[in-house]
Formats: structure tokens, sequence, C-alpha cells
DNA sequence: CTGAAAGCGCTTACAG
DNA sequence: CTGAAAGCGCTTACAG
């Protein structure tokens, strides 16, 4: 296998220059003439030299390596939404000619893994890492953070704690539930539920926020037992959208699903009570999730630009890391209302 | 950000022996007391001590990292086929303690980016590469394997050219094939068609010819306007289908489609012309795509399990690299029909 | 413009 | 059982 590893000490025997030069060549220094140079990249071709990584990285250079840290139980090769994040992460990268190690992990209490994580960052595998699918306050990345490792993060909000190597990714949640329930509202709905997400992420926190704060501003009454727990799963609608149907209250008209698994779920349990989508409630989720498009009926839904914020929470980590500025980057995106067919007018 | 990187010379003064002891309890050197290795394991947990990753390369010990090299033209990150591949192998790595560091491969007649593929393996990043989606020959994958780097590749056969360095993984396209054939003959239909995948990629040339192989066995007359041109997308389905309904020639009653997308294409392509399947035309499948349980009519489809494949490809290419034996490391997988709704009997 | 040499932080024969 | 020292393959001040 490795018959002659071919170093830069053969590189410059054949160029016959020094180890440094052929190193000035490699690194683009300025000070080396042309024809020296050439016979470098010379040498360095027909040995098909590529020098080290790790002799490299040890000598002071940076690894060019983003660490993608994806929080996910269970079987998450199944979950499509997950998937595309990570894809739009790495694709990102590359773009900018960053090698991206990915992470899955399962549980966040689990210690062992937990140390796998840190262990990625202080073993200078990466120059700096990207969470998803994290609580809003998850000591390790704090302290990861606080120990001066370069982190973006999506879903979170800490701006008393802004520091530049916190780079921040948000989606501008309460906007999309503003514009929801005036939609809803346009149609002449006036009972309007709410299944919640998992209300330990921030846009879990935050579309319910948002949902109390534009009913208010319109002057809609707001019905407790219109309002459901849930988490981000399709199994969480289902199961709260049974709830609802079993308690004895009158239902809603119409109903905002914390996204859009969760609305397909809900859906589930409305078709199962022999109810239709929109004739006997308008559904609402958020994300546009690739199947909501096909999904019968074509669910409405608020949009959310997942590609378009990793891309750009993802320049904005590697900016830091090769400028190590004071700025603190942070952006918010917004998100706006696709107009399917799981709503319809109130006569 | 790097106030005191933490290394084994503090830990060796703290725990107050050498930098060789520290570095045997770190490798789990049996030849250490356990009072010797408790100090060590203290004064390394005292200073939260993680060993440099590229000082223990450059030393020799290997990378534990795989690479992940998905070719895949546009976006790929909307394809959820894919998608899934790229965290099945991940999960896979994970769970045997490697990382994964991944890279789309938009255009393989792109130097600049084949050279980057080169160059992870030369640099020594990576202690062996997965690849999907490559072309049945693909010049620069046979370089890499001539080169004795260890490569885990699916969808190729190259039983000429079997070595311990070249770890494959198959399905085998030509069982499906039957099944697909066998059911559709048990319904009634003799009158059978075919979309073709991709023919530069093993599975497409697999399926073409076990179609004509296993129609052969059952004495079945193949019509050539009926084996239409493809490739493996939605797209070429949707075409492949129009060309077939503009002809002059009888339909198929029946017609099998090299991919689930394939299959999606091709049905909307029927509809489009008020065709409905299976009352028009009996359609089955391959893969059981995420979307085909939910497809409407529910589609008939040859089940393909990528997880198991890239789980196992993944475990042999690790076993290879920590083995470094003369074995020759193959599987195949085989596949089985999942019957849904897409399928009629013909009266 | 360029080479000799120190240094990055480990591992591992070698010697005791 | 353990330490001193060489070596892995680079980069980069330093000196000329």
């Amino acid at each position: 296998m490795k018959k002659t590893e071919i170093n830069s000490t053969e590189v410059a025997r054949l160029a016959g220059v020094s180890r440094s030069t052929v190193s000035r060549v490699i690194n683009n220094y300025s000070n080396v003439p042309s024809k020296t140079r050439d016979k470098v990249l010379t040498a360095i071709k027909e040995l098909n030299y590529f020098p080290n990584a790790s002799a490299q990285m040890l000598a002071g250079k940076k690894s060019r390596t983003i660490g993608l840290f994806m929080v996910s139980s269970g079987e998450i090769a199944v979950d499509v939404l997950t998937n595309m994040m990570i894809v739009s992460v790495i694709e990102s990268a590359s773009d900018l000619d960053y090698y991206v190690l990915t992470f899955i992990i399962r549980n966040t209490e689990d210690e062992a893994m937990i140390n796998n994580v840190r262990e990625v960052f202080y073993q200078r595998r990466i120059d700096g890492g990207i969470f998803i699918g994290t609580k809003h306050d998850e000591p390790f990345v704090e302290e990861l953070i606080a120990q001066g490792f370069i982190i973006g993060v999506f879903d979170q909000e800490h701006t008393e704690k802004a520091v530049p190597n916190r780079v921040v990714a948000n989606f501008n949640n309460d906007s999309g539930m503003k514009q929801a329930i005036a939609y809803l509202l346009g149609l002449g709905h006036r009972q309007i539920g709410l299944i919640n997400g998992d209300r330990s992420r921030l846009s879990g926190i935050k579309k319910y926020e948002g949902f109390y704060e534009a009913m208010k501003q319109q002057g809609l009454a707001i019905n407790p037992s219109w309002i459901l727990d849930g988490d981000f799963t399709e199994q969480a609608g289902y199961e709260a959208m049974k709830r609802l149907l079993q308690g004895t209250e009158p239902l809603p008209t119409a109903l905002i699903a914390a996204n859009d698994s969760v609305a397909f779920g809900a859906i589930r349990a409305l078709r199962e009570q022999g109810l239709n989508v929109p004739e006997h409630m308008s559904i609402i989720g958020f994300d546009d999730h690739v199947l909501s498009e096909k999904h019968n009926p074509p669910l409405t839904t608020v949009r959310v630009d997942f590609k378009q914020l990793f891309k750009e929470l993802m320049q904005m980590v590697i900016k830091q890391i090769e400028e190590q500025s004071d700025t603190i980057r942070e952006i918010k995106y917004d998100c706006t209302l696709v107009i399917r067919e799981s709503c319809r007018r109130l006569d």
C-alpha cells in the first residue's frame, strides 16, 4: 500500500531547492521568482505530491473543516427535512472550499456522546461548528462557546450573551404567525386554534408567543382548549388533534400547526373521524416541507428557506474563523405564507 | 481565544510523570500500573485535556475518518433518497466511532473538483472513502484504488479487478426484475414495457438486462417500442411516458420503471392524458422511495434496503482499514417486491 | 531571494 | 515499569 509516501523533501530534491522553498510555493508566498516556482510546480506535478494535512495543521494551519452537529433522536435517516439541512450545510461549505465533519447527536443527555462532541473541538479536528436541533439552553454548547470555539447556532437567541464567536441564524416566526392569522381573518375565521411545537426549542416558544400576540393584536379571543401541547412530529400532531376531538368544546374553524409534519398528523386524525380539510377545519402549517405540496389537500403553510439560511450561517461562521473579528454576526430571515388548498373561506 | 492550549507536557507535569507515560495511558498500554494510570487520568480530567489529533496522526495514528463522495448534479438537497443515503452512512460510521467527511461531486468532468477528491486522500485526511452515484467506470476512482487507497463502492461490479482495497456492495437487481415480472404475470399481464434508468450506471444496465432475461425465461415477447430510454429522474419518467403515448403502437398493459421517481413521472404523464393507474396501465417502480407509500395511487415497487446496505458497506470498509487483510470483501443484497395499489388484475 | 533550523504535539522503539 | 530522544512532515522567523 504505502510504498513511497511522497513528501516535501523529495519534491525539494527533484526541483533542486530546499523544503522551505517548496513550502513557500505551496503557500503562495510572493517572494518566489517565477522560474523557481515553475521548477517546484513541475516537481509537484510529476511526483503527484499533496502536502500532508496533519503536518500542515500541526505547523499552525487551519483544518478548513467545520463540524456539523445534528441533534435528532431516533431514525433520523427517514426525516426528509433533517437530511435536507445536512446537505445544505455541506454544499455551502464546499462552495467555500471547506470540509464538513458531520455528527448525529441522538441524545444530549448521554455524557459519552457529548464528550465525543467536545473532543472533536479540543482535538482541533475542526475550526468551528454548527449546531442544529439543540434545545434553547444547552450547557455543552454554552461551554464550548465560553471556551472560545467558533460556533454557529440555529434557532437560538441569547442577546444578553452576544459574543463574536457565537454566530446566530433564526427565522422570524412572529412574522409567519402574523401572516397566517391575517390570512385566516381574511377568509372569515375568528375561532383559531394552535398545536404547539417543542417548547424547549426557541421556535416552539416563538410560535406560541407569536400566536398569542397576533391574536391579541387582531382582537381575537383565545380559547385555551384550542391551544394544544405537542412537539415537532407528525405523531404529536395526530395525538393533539385526537385530544381536541375528544373534548366537549366546540371545534375551532381553523388551526395553525407548529410545522407541516404536525399538520399532516392533525389532518390524519381528522380524517379518521370522517372530518375533511378544509371543509370541516382549515389548517395551516409551517416550513413548507417537501411533501406539503403533494399532500392531499395541498397544504397552506408558512415557508421558511432552510437552504438559504444555512448557507448564510455557514458563510458567517467561516468569515469569523478567517477574520477573527469583533463583529457580532447574527441574521434573522423572514418567512412567507404559501397559499394552497387546506383553508377555506367561511360563509 | 487560545490562551493556554493544554498539551501532554502539562498533563505530565501535573501527574508527575513523563510525556511517554501520558501517551501510554491514553493509548491503553498494558504495562502501566493502575496507580500511575490513575494519576494521569486525574490530571487529564482536571486539565480537560484532549490530545491534538494532527499530532497523533503525524505520529502514525489513523484519522478515523471516512470520506463520503456523492456524485450528484444539481440540487441534491432536494432529493430525499440521496439525503437518506448520506445520513445512513454517517450513522453507521458513528456507531463504529468513525467520523465522516462528506463531499458532493457535482460534475465528474470537472478536473478541479476531481482533484479535490484526490487531494483528500493524498493529504491523509481520511483512512478510506465511499463512493455513491459514480458511473460504472470512473477513471479517478480506479486510479485511487490502484494507488492502494481503501475504497467502498456501491453499484459497481468489477469481478475481474477484485482487490482487497476495493470493497463492493450491490443490490441484486435481477432478482427484483424477476419478482416484478412474476407478479405481473400472476395478474394476467403479458404486454410489459420498461423505462430504463441511466445505463452508465451498473444498476441501469442490470435492470435492463434483468428485464430481458426474465421476459425471455417466461416466454414473453418484447416489443422494442415499449422499451424506453431514460435515467433515474422523475423528469425522465415523464418524458419517456410522453413518447410512448405519442407513438402509434398499442400501449403495454403494464410497465416497470427503473426507479420510483421514474414511475412518478410516468404516472404524471399518463394522468395528463386522462389515463389512470392502475385502470389504464399498471406500474411498478424500484427502491421503495419514502414517497411511494403516500403516492396516489400507493406505488407497487421493488424495495431495496439502502440503510442496511450502506451500513454493511461501511463496516466492511472499516474492517479493511483496521485489518489490512487480503480478504476480498463484497456483498450483494436481495430486494423484495412490495405490493400496493398501482397494478391491477387483467380480466 | 533562499536555506538551515526550530518548533508544532504527539508516539514509540530503545535503554535501563 | 518508565524516561530521554528520535521522528512524523510541515511552516516560518531568522540570517544572509
